[in-house]
DNA sequence: TCTGGGGTCCTAGGACCC
DNA sequence: TCTGGGGTCCTAGGACCC
């Protein structure tokens, strides 16, 4: 038995959690760049603010109706979404944190009532973080997803909570469920899905699962088990290490210079030395991209990427930064204007674990370095974020991105911190 | 003027091994 | 006329997730 604890419209409802004058009100969420729309409360939503929805393109029209905006503010949501699964892990020890804002627990030894046990959930997370979750119980992940669905459209029996094995109108809600609704079914999948005659949640775990996997693979085969009730998917209790790491951005404004984009390819190779060494792994490949942005109609696009395979494993921001730069001058092309650019580390290993190179004449990491790296991260820790860095970042930063309409971080910002007035 | 940023898994095919 | 049978590893591409 697993409960999904999902977090309702959960970047919109964390803008709230300071500014509780903003309940009731439409609210979007822009990615970055303040590009699209990436989360809306149930206001926005009625209003028709379409999920994804490029923001210079309908700004006029829902602002003239009152919906406010926010710029993404991952400090602020990624703070909350700790303090949330903090909360959820009293419940259950065994736990798999899913995605920033949902998570799934083990209740197979739970004995007494589910839905009460959901409804203190529900109750406890609202009242420590503020912000209002749904939960969905079911004997699979994925029949919890449907529940979870179900409860947040208000059908639950303790309000915000769903028990699929108590729910009376399974085959109805499983036929009035469209397939790419289905977690795991999108909507390249569900058009072939359709082709078949498969239209429906119903009709899929319906479905020949040999035929399934067949015709798709066994990750479908397994989505149409588990909404049949037959448990496919574990859960995580320990997250695996991690098999990539990737940082790029899209620019504030298109880049011209190869030095802007040195001083962009400078941070973010940073940035993914700090990813690597907070995971304890090091990285034996370097590869950098850059495009032109699609939606330019002038010039035709560009988009190329470069990969460096390294002689030794490394951890190191200076290694990162100078392979960086040197991917760039392969694919570099002078007279375009670039729109984004990132760094990937494809393949990591951990740190402690070395593979020896026969032929070698390039030194690995050494303690010095290593030293140097702790210092590095040290100093950038906050309070006293991006203190120490590379010089070629300070070559342009054109390529900052636009935020207009950022919130405060009010919990990781001495200088953002909330004051409260008592009398 | 302006269109996000991360990840994972699976499969097929090619290259290699004995 | 005719040319085996079993493996592993790696990568690219395509799908999915939030």
């Amino acid at each position: 038995m697993v409960a999904l604890v999902d977090c309702n419209n959960f970047y919109a409802s964390c803008e709230r959690v300071f500014q509780p004058a903003l309940m009731g009100r439409p609210i979007v969420v822009l990615s970055n760049n303040d590009g699209c729309v990436i989360a809306r409360s149930n206001e926005a939503k009625a209003l028709g603010v379409a999920m994804g929805a490029p923001w210079f393109k309908v700004s006029r029209r829902f602002q003239a109706l009152g919906v406010q905006v926010f710029s993404s503010n991952y400090a602020l949501y990624g703070d909350l979404s700790r303090r949330v699964m903090q909360v959820l892990a009293r419940f259950s020890p065994r736990l798999e944190v899913y995605s920033i804002d949902e998570c799934f627990l083990d209740l197979s030894s739970w004995r007494g009532d589910r839905t009460a046990l959901g409804a203190e959930i529900v109750h406890t997370v609202q009242q420590w973080t503020g912000l209002p979750v749904s939960v969905g119980l079911a004997p699979t992940k994925t029949l919890a997803k449907v529940a979870n669905r179900m409860a947040k459209a208000g059908h639950g029996a303790g309000g915000a909570v769903l028990d699929w094995t108590q729910w009376p109108a399974q085959r109805e809600t499983l036929a009035a469920l469209p397939v790419e609704d289905v977690w795991g079914v999108s909507t390249r999948w569900g058009a072939r899905l359709r082709q078949m005659g498969i239209a429906t949640a119903l009709a899929l775990a319906e479905a020949n699962p040999t035929r399934l996997r067949k015709v798709f693979s066994v990750v479908l085969e397994r989505t149409a088990r588990e909404l049949a009730g037959q448990s496919c998917l574990p859960l995580e209790l320990v997250p695996p290490s991690q098999r990539q790491i990737m940082v790029s951005r899209s620019f504030g404004q298109r880049l011209t210079q190869r030095e802007e984009l040195e001083a962009a390819l400078t941070a973010f190779a940073m940035r993914a030395g700090e990813k690597l060494r907070r995971q304890r792994l090091r990285t034996r490949v370097v590869s950098v991209f850059v495009h032109t942005s699609p939606f330019d109609r002038a010039a035709s696009h560009y988009a190329n990427a470069a990969t460096l395979v390294l002689e030794h494993p490394t951890r190191d921001s200076g290694r990162l930064v100078r392979s960086a730069l040197q991917g760039l001058g392969r694919i570099f092309r002078p007279g375009l204007a670039y729109q984004r650019a990132g760094v990937l580390l494809p393949d990591l290993a951990p740190e402690q674990v070395e593979q020896g190179v026969l032929f070698s004449s390039a030194p690995g990491d050494n303690a010095r370095s290593d030293r140097l790296m702790d210092c590095l991260d040290a100093l950038n820790r906050s309070p006293a974020r991006r203190a120490v860095g590379y010089a070629s970042e300070l070559q342009g930063h054109a390529w900052r991105m636009r935020q207009r309409h950022k919130s405060p971080a009010s919990l990781s910002n001495w200088h953002d911190l909330p004051i409260v007035h008592a009398r």
